[in-house]
DNA sequence: TAAAGCTAAAGTGTATACACTTTTTTCAAT
DNA sequence: ATTGAAAAAAGTGTATACACTTTAGCTTTA
């Protein structure tokens, strides 16, 4: 199935959002958007609307759309449901655990590896995050894997406000560690890696920096 | 801030699918709905399309919009997702747990009741969800709140499509052991109780029967 | 009678029109 | 120069129009 214009919109905006290549707080004007992908304002103005339940852009009303910038709490909160989430998700992993899905994720790791060593930035973003996802997807549970991916994408939004240093290669290391503790079908060391992993990224937050707004045509060229 | 038309449509049609008045497989003609609220299709669309992202609706594309009917894997998924952020959500819970939470649940779980004895369906259904909720809220994480919130939407459609009994009663007294041992802050089996409570309710479906459309006028009157 | 094909009706998908709101610009007055 | 009001421009919100698709009903044919 071909996909609709619609959702064509959507990914282009969500990859150009979680890329920081449209910074938090920019106005998405209706117009321009549908003039640079060649529709309507009809379309354009549902694929905001979905973004906007995505939690990466803000609505608001008369005034229009503008790239999410979470709060301070907001980030809180959500790094907190992704440690329940991912917590209780490696305990269930563990339970349905095989060589095939171990090789799968030492691929992946394999991949974040390569795309830190070129320096491949949006890469190395996407599939930092994607580690996680993969996880669902081995379990396979779709509905899992689908609200990972949203968390994971304001992650990313979060990230770029309050991150101080890319700390790409730490987190390379911890994925290759948690790896290893859910081939060993250790529980206690998978959780805790895990948690600390998330915690991780989260401590790299400063929670005290703004950010300027930025140009749309150049950010989606 | 009054609610948007959108917003109401998406509240009322929400409801009345949650509280079964909407069946799965139902079609939901634009034009009908359109006129039922007074608006033009242009707001039905958006609403219909927020619905499909909760997972209430199903689009078809060039075929319109039906009340969603999860599969059986579906609803295994989202139960097993509902596990895992329980279990996690009641440990946290008792980290910050304190009188005034213990009392706000107590006298939720007090409602329920009420709502139980006086045979009220849709106001039972829908307090008996929000228990859940309620947790998320007294632990003053709006984004959990909100996760929680859709999954259990998804839940009562499925409850509606698979569930034998109703059985409301169970799941209260669930509720009301939970609370208790919340207020013990005995984590053991606050978490145990927890995770029985979701695994009654998912042993109640039977995963083996399908059901007839309705009327829309009648369902949203 | 049943199946296949045709036609009309109903319904969806996208674009456009237009009223209303917000933002920007202009320009006069202090 | 700076403020303030008025006017113009830009932008959003909702309704409507119209092409295209699906569905339902009828007719024909075997």
């Amino acid at each position: 199935m071909e996909p609709s214009s619609t959702t064509v919109i959507v990914k282009a905006l969500t990859k150009a959002i979680v890329e920081h290549r449209l910074l938090p707080g920019s106005k998405l004007v209706e117009q321009k958007l549908a003039d640079h992908f060649g529709v309507s304002r009809t379309l354009v103005r549902q694929a905001l609307l979905q973004l906007s339940q995505h939690q990466l852009v803000s609505l608001e009303p008369a005034r229009g759309a503008f790239v999410a910038a979470p709060s301070v709490d907001e980030a809180r909160q959500v790094f907190a449901v992704r440690k329940m989430l991912e917590t209780e998700m490696v305990r269930a992993f563990i339970q349905v655990v095989d060589d095939n899905k171990i090789a799968n994720l030492r691929e992946h790791v394999a991949q974040e590896r390569i795309a830190i060593e070129q320096e491949d930035a949006p890469g190395r973003t996407e599939l930092l995050g994607d580690f996680h996802v993969r996880m669902a997807e081995l379990m396979e549970n779709e509905v899992l894997a689908q609200l990972l991916s949203q968390l994971i994408s304001r992650c990313s939004l979060i990230t770029l406000m309050y991150q101080t240093s890319s700390a790409a290669a730490t987190s390379n290391d911890d994925h290759a560690q948690i790896v290893n503790a859910l081939a060993d079908k250790n529980e206690t060391l998978a959780v805790q890696l895990m948690q600390e992993h998330l915690h991780n990224v989260e401590k790299n937050l400063t929670f005290d920096r703004k950010l300027p707004s930025y140009d749309l045509a150049t950010a989606l060229a």
